[in-house]
RNA sequence: UGGCCCGUCGUCUAAUGGCAGGACACCGGUCUUUGGAACCGGGGGUGGUGGUUCGACUCCACCCGGGCCAACCA
């Protein structure tokens, strides 16, 4: 389960949203869909599905009317619907929403939370400041409130022209986020709008439509991808100060699919269509679902990737061989075979008769249950083999024909070759071989084993087509950002004119699959195939042993690899060429100083750089000393360890309800062997939360510890006859799996077991020693 | 140079502080009228250094590496 699935078990759990699952999916229709929406669309509709009641919301991203039409819109439906998902009525645009938006920003401006601001583009560009300076007010930012809701209802008017006015939210210029330095709400652009018309000549920005649609659908999970992160805060603080009704959808990011030979760049994919590079939007190398759909990707295996894939937070890339295996897999069920030779080299067979047609007869599906029926491959005196399936001088585990060698036309007979007929240029023309009647429907007698098999075509029966033999759609797996036209993979659309199918594909439908044997599968394309001129595109080559095999011998030929030089930097060492001790990486005398001091009390040197810079936790320490003198190593070991993690995990913590003197007497006891650390724990836990002494958190938290040494084994007698697999295994050597016995008291005693005993236990009565 | 985020087999991804597991790729084998498919088996991993803990992929600190953010785009 991902981290999205199980925020969502938790929020269901605990009622956050009163069980309601509600996602969406929210692309700006300035485009086709691709590869990566799928994943996003795989997620948000797919959770939708997962939940009883749950629904997912197709929102239409249009607040920038330059650069959205309305046959995005249909294209994405299309493209939604094809993946096999349904928003059934709940069908929205941004753009519905323009009047209420406007009341929002109307709220900010009465609050004082939002502004008109008449600089220019590059004014506020230039007061923005830098990720590591601050910006500058502008000039406008304390205009009266009056007239701030003045000149918007001007701006919302038409009364002023595009670039004059924006309206933005009133934060901190200052702020360490950059986007929270008085981010655009609103800007002028008189544009028609492909829905809206002229309606209105403010567009909200982004961060203000977004955040604000979801809370007008009652979205309950927002899910993006990792670049908004730190559009995060703008989503939640404007919710908040517009008084958006609770519980309010709250965003989280995931990865985005990052697939190595494509690119998902919208902008970049709109370039190579408008540049020719592509022929369209669909264009069957492009990495748009409308593209994949006409390569003959299916939306199976599409969502079979993504299901791969998964969904997660780390930055990640994902091999192509992924999409391949999920493409193939699919296909492999369901494309039915066929021969193709795709550069036809034309093969005599010297024994039989000219006029004569015999017919073999093979399965369309192999090893299957004979429900796909068969297919009829006629013979006779002159076929046509595949080029690359001959060589005259043949490397070393080559296995089909050659000159004098046998090799089997797949469900028709062997064949051996016995001249070689070359033109004029010396290319060979035309092979004469001779074939054995006897192995007439793959039928081997005298246990003659011919390695090679081969697919064929009859030359007069065979049918003609135009076969793409689409290829990744770059050169490189990660094609460099500013050139992406130089690193378009020249072979990605080659195109063979002059392939021969055998007789039964001739009638294939567009938008037919087809494995062509050894070749890979295939898809009549759904544009430009028909029953005059058959037109395929290659989905996806087969998996290719001879490849890795040729690999391989070239990697043998070519000696062993270099050795791998370690590079300082990799290994953790600073460019200076030394490891810095955590004394060094403080900064001030002043903290320096501090550091000594502690070092000299006794606290360890990783515990006192941590304290020095945790002003809050170096003040609880002094405070907490004069309780327990001789415990300053302990003090400081426990408020930068136990302390600071509780405050991190636990949201109700709170550092201001600690008493220093509490901790102090805290520590002192687990000193003491009074409690144990575990119990410590749980006792700062209680006093983060509540407060109070030492005692009264004592007292008030169950701190019953189970040491006792026979309930103990009885227990672990019943985990050893539950696990006699696990229990043998660690008898055999597996001591890791102590910890799985340990794990599984501390499991049913409900956390109170004393772990030492239990550990100690576990091991006696699992080698056997258990005489206690 | 700031803030936020992220580092687990080659790749993607799991593991309430308690067995480091799965998938793709790779290698080997069985079978096979696709150098395909199927089946079986194998190797391979927690970025580094400290710390806390009975026990750390998980918590803490620092270091190293990567990503995002300075559009009147989304």
């Amino acid at each position: 389960m991902d981290f999205i699935r199980s925020m969502i078990s938790r929020d269901l759990r605990t009622g956050k949203y009163g069980g309601r699952v509600v996602t969406r999916f929210p692309p700006e229709p300035n485009g086709f869909l691709h590869i990566g929406h799928a994943k996003s669309i795989c997620l948000n509709f797919g959770l939708a599905e997962e939940h009883p009641g749950g629904r997912c919301h197709l929102r239409l991203d249009d607040t920038n009317p330059d650069t959205e039409k309305a046959e995005y819109v249909e294209a994405m439906k299309r493209d939604i619907r094809w993946l096999g998902f349904e928003w059934g009525e709940h069908l929205y645009h941004a753009s519905d929403y323009f009047e209420q938006l406007y009341r929002y920003a109307l709220v900010l401006i009465d609050k004082g939370l939002a502004y008109v601001d008449s600089s220019t583009m590059e004014e506020i560009r230039e007061r923005r400041g830098t990720v590591t300076t601050p910006g500058v007010n502008s000039p406008w930012r304390d205009r009266p409130r009056d007239v701030n809701l003045d000149l918007f209802r001007r701006m919302r008017d038409g009364e002023f022209p595009d670039g004059s006015h924006v309206l933005r939210a009133k934060i901190d210029m200052a702020h360490r986020n950059m986007i929270m330095r008085d981010p655009l709400l609103y800007r002028i652009r008189h544009s028609t709008h492909y829905r809206q018309g002229d309606d209105w000549p403010i567009y909200p920005m982004y961060d203000f439509a977004h955040c604000l649609s979801d809370s007008v659908e009652r979205v309950t999970h927002s899910l993006c991808t990792l670049e908004f992160e730190n559009n995060r805060e703008i989503y939640d603080w404007l919710l908040e100060h517009v008084d958006a009704p609770v519980p309010r959808p709250e965003q989280t990011e995931f990865a985005p699919l990052v697939l190595d030979y494509v690119i998902t760049s919208k902008r970049k994919l709109k370039e190579l269509v408008r540049t020719g590079h592509m022929r369209g939007w669909d264009d069957p190398r492009m990495p748009t679902l409308a593209g994949l759909r006409r390569r003959g990707v299916t939306p199976e295996a599409i969502r079979a990737l993504c299901d791969m894939v998964g969904v997660a937070r780390a930055q990640s890339r994902v091999d192509f061989g992924k999409f391949e295996f999920a493409v193939r897999d699919d296909l492999n069920r369901r494309a039915p075979r066929a021969f193709c030779v795709l550069d036809p080299l034309k093969v005599v067979i010297t024994g039989y008769p000219a006029g004569r047609e015999e017919i073999f007869r093979a399965p369309r599906m192999p090893g299957g249950d004979g429900r796909w029926g068969t297919r009829e491959l006629p013979f006779g005196r002159e076929l046509y083999i595949d080029r690359e399936d001959f060589a005259e001088t043949p490397p070393p585990g080559f296995h089909r024909l050659r000159p004098g060698g046998e090799v089997r036309l797949k469900y028709a007979c062997t064949i051996r070759c016995d001249v070689v007929v070359k033109d004029g240029t010396g290319r060979v023309s035309e092979l004469r071989c001779s074939f054995d009647p006897e192995t007439r429907g793959g039928v081997a007698p005298k246990g003659r084993r011919v390695r090679g098999i081969i697919h064929w075509v009859k030359a007069d029966r065979a049918v003609g087509a135009e076969i793409r033999l689409i290829d990744r759609m770059f050169r490189v797996a990660e094609p460099p950002p500013d050139d992406i036209v130089g690193a378009l993979n020249p072979e990605s659309g080659r195109v063979v004119a002059g392939a021969l199918l055998e007789p039964g594909v001739a009638g294939a439908p567009p938008g037919t699959h087809y494995q062509f044997e050894r070749h890979g599968y295939f898809f009549s394309d759904p544009k430009d195939s028909c029953d005059e001129r058959l037109v395929f595109n290659r989905t996806v080559t087969m998996r290719d042993g001879w490849a890795g095999r040729v690999r391989n011998e070239a990697a043998r030929v070519h000696g062993t690899r270099a050795p791998v030089a370690l590079d300082d930097e990799a290994v953790g060492i600073s460019p200076t060429g030394h490891r810095r001790s955590p004394e060094e990486s403080l900064g001030s005398h002043r903290d320096k100083r501090r550091f000594g001091e502690l070092r000299s009390l006794g606290v360890t040197e990783a515990a006192a750089a941590s304290l020095v810079r945790s002003p809050a936790a170096l003040q609880l320490f002094d405070a907490a000393r004069p309780r327990y003198p001789q415990g300053a190593e302990s003090i400081a070991a426990w408020l930068v360890n136990d302390f600071t993690r509780l405050l991190g995990s636990d949201d109700g913590a709170d550092p201001a309800r600690l008493d220093p003197a509490a901790l102090g007497d805290l520590v002192r006891a687990v000193d003491a062997g009074e409690i144990s650390h575990r119990q410590g724990r749980t006792v700062l836990a209680a006093l983060l939360a509540r407060g109070g002494s030492f005692a009264e958190a004592r007292a008030a938290v169950d701190l019953t510890e189970i040491g006792d040494e026979d309930t103990l084994s009885a227990l672990l007698q019943e985990l050893v006859a539950e696990y006699p697999d696990k229990a043998a295994a660690y008898r055999a050597g597996r001591t890791g799996l102590l910890g799985f016995f340990v794990g599984r008291v501390m499991r049913r005693t409900d956390g109170k077991a004393d772990p030492r005993a239990a550990t100690r236990l576990a091991e006696a009565i699992l080698t056997g020693d258990a005489k206690l």
